[in-house]
DNA sequence: GCACAAATGCTACAATGTTGCACAAATGGC
DNA sequence: GCCATTTGTGCAACATTGTAGCATTTGTGC
């Protein structure tokens, strides 16, 4: 379906407030089932989420949605820039809604509990600059650590703080 | 692992001038055929490497290595320290020596012929803080980009050059 | 050289992701 | 509302990356 014309072209940052419906619409996709379903998941979580805790969530949702298709439904939400990949500890892609084009944020990944949450005020950030003839697309920062609920006193050991 | 205590313990970043063979030993690990070329390899390489590559360069040279013994000797070296594991772009692993203790430099992914390279001159930063109760143990900064190679004038279109 | 622990080399398996293809469903025109 | 077209889905099969178990071989200290 050729988006509607008339109506305003969602910018990216717009994936925070136009419904899921409207979102893949505004870029020319069919507004289908699993895509509406991923999207509110995605929406939902405040960390990026792998493929098996989509598949999860949608199930305990009472919805089921074949491996393919959610992979499918992901892939072309990251080709319309709804939404981004993140590089897991484990060799599993996560995903995340692109909810502040522009504005680069690091990744914090909890080594205790596994958790991965969005640094929304860490930027990344350079010292030193890229060698001549290099031109830089896109930074991904992740930082390893222990998150602040593994960190509370009765949680155990206390870990380096360092960088 | 009980090293020889009587042997002057390496330090890691001793890991570019003892050979193969007493940098394994000052381990206190058994010198095998296989983590001696591996650790060959990986000197050898400007790079890191993933567990295909390393075993290719293996092949290259006649040797013949299990692959389940290939990721045994590399899952020792990164525990020994004297390796690192980097999340590559697509799910695969890479491993690359440790050569700067302490020096945490940054990974350039060039988009175009896929290489990843060690940006020693770059140093990961943060603009901002870590929210309070968190604690950082290692940060990974990977840039994604065109390298100089490929960026060559001749080389096709021109990429914005961001950060 | 021998004994013993560590490492290797198999096979089998698990997890993650991709491809091909028939079928179903969303859309636009009527 | 109905139909044709095109897009997306669901299934099976497969590819890649990595792990587990276990018998055999090899490095080391004696």
């Amino acid at each position: 379906m050729a988006a509607n014309p008339s109506a305003p072209a969602h910018p990216p940052s717009a994936a925070h407030d136009a419904s899921a419906r409207e979102l893949i619409a505004a870029r020319g996709g069919r507004v289908t089932r699993t895509r509406v379903a991923v999207l509110e998941v995605l929406r939902a979580s405040h960390q990026p989420l792998n493929h098996d805790q989509i598949c999860s969530a949608l199930e305990g949702a009472g919805e089921h949605h074949d491996r393919v298709t959610l992979y499918r439904a992901l892939d072309w939400l990251v080709e319309q820039d709804i939404a981004t990949r993140v590089a897991g500890s484990d060799r599993a892609w996560k995903f995340e809604l692109v909810r502040h084009h522009g504005h680069r944020h690091a990744h914090f990944h909890c080594q205790r509990c596994g958790r991965v949450l969005c640094l929304e005020e860490v930027e990344p950030a350079l010292c030193g600059a890229l060698p001549s003839g290099f031109s830089l697309a896109q930074a991904e920062l992740v930082l390893h650590g222990a998150c602040a609920d593994c960190n509370a006193p009765e949680a155990g050991t206390e870990h380096q703080a360092c960088l």
